[in-house]
DNA sequence: GGCTAAATGCTAGCATTATTAGCTTTTTTT
DNA sequence: AAAAAAAGCTAATAATGCTAGCATTTAGCC
């Protein structure tokens, strides 16, 4: 009752199993309201965007996958250790937590990496002297020289990849995208409330302050 | 050997491990060289971008899961759901391995999500009568019904999420997204070159044609 | 000062997500 | 008719990332 194929190749008879009340072709009602997203009062253009969305993310996401592969690390493992050397650059003392916020991902998971990153060489924890808890990342030596070398294939793919873009659109989508973060985090908390909105409010307040509510890792 | 605070802790001296040679605060090299994304000669923009988009869209996979939960499903399955739609609606018969390449996702991966949403009851599975090895999925009445039930929420929490967008931006963004899908295909492409050049071509010949290479899923 | 509470990072166990390999059935090619 | 290819299924497995619980250090409070 799972497997159409064999369900009818058992019975020998082509007796399809139940048509599926043939669905109304056109019944999915807009997924979003905002007339600058509309055209001609469809939300085709839109669900377009969503969709190409997760295109790229996935490609971009292989394209990560392929520098990493490069100096042997997943595509994680890469990020956690450039972002290491980001944050390095910018507050000069990276912590498991910190990062772990920076990246989206759980402190257990970063530890993980970590240690794993420590064991190829790449990454060195020192106990921070101020604060005894924490651990202080660095890129090390090696992490440095492997980066380099990675450094001259990754322009060229980077160069291919964003090829497209002038100037103006990659000014013009760097900012899209930052107001597109904010956003993205205010719908987060508008879907949680939604979700589960506190009891005894009905009413629906746009943009609740705050909501508790479990949210998925 | 791996971990700082406890080495320390065990040795009772605060003999710090190997201060990891001070790392060039500037090491890095450029990760593109198109002026066009450069600025000051500095490739810290783009590395924002890059960065920037990992942000985002694991947001909106976030945003996805939360549209999903509202009727019991994970993210990958609500798209599977709704690329049976478009692509029903489009073509006129969707079939496992179809919907496999649309989505980029193995055939086996999606028998396991289209079994699962059929025994929801979310979709239908009948053999092809063109060809019998294929299987046409459709969505069932009651899929729709859901997907119908979670619109109006769906609705409010795109508006948010979505909601600085400009409608030149929304246009804008829909045709960038497009040429970026394209373009990093062809990035893809010269990864996988350069990292496995057919032998005896050294010459960085550029955007080959097209190569074999063993690609990570 | 001493006790409690909070914060940091670690380990272990597990859930989810998605792939590859091998099999059966049907179709296509020779 | 036989061989090769294509479609989809199952099983085993890999990669990814989380939660829970623990030890250590720090901060707050009386």
């Amino acid at each position: 009752m799972s497997d159409a194929r064999k369900t009818r190749a058992a019975n020998g008879a082509p007796k399809r199993a139940a048509p599926a009340e043939r669905a109304p072709l056109q019944a999915a009602p807009l997924t979003v309201s905002r007339p600058e997203l509309l055209a001609d009062g469809s939300d085709r253009e839109f669900r377009q965007l969503v969709h190409a969305l997760f295109g790229f993310l996935a490609r971009h996401e292989a394209v990560r996958a392929g520098h990493a592969a490069r100096i042997g690390l997943a595509g994680v493992e890469y990020s956690v250790l450039i972002s290491i050397g980001h944050l390095d650059a910018e507050e000069r003392s990276v912590s498991v937590n910190r990062l772990a916020t920076h990246l989206h991902l759980s402190g257990a998971f970063i530890t993980t990496l970590t240690n794993k990153l420590e064991r190829l060489g790449l990454v060195s924890k020192e106990p921070d002297d101020a604060d005894r808890r924490r651990v202080k990342l660095r890129i090390t030596a090696e992490g440095w020289r492997r980066l380099s070398a990675l450094a001259p294939v990754q322009r060229q793919v980077n160069d291919v990849q964003f090829g497209p873009l002038t100037a103006g659109e990659f000014r013009l989508l760097n900012d899209i995208m930052g107001r597109l973060i904010d956003s993205s985090e205010r719908a987060l908390k508008l879907q949680a409330f939604l979700a589960d909105p506190p009891a005894s409010e009905q009413a629906p307040a746009p943009l609740p302050a705050a909501t508790a509510g479990k949210r998925k890792g």
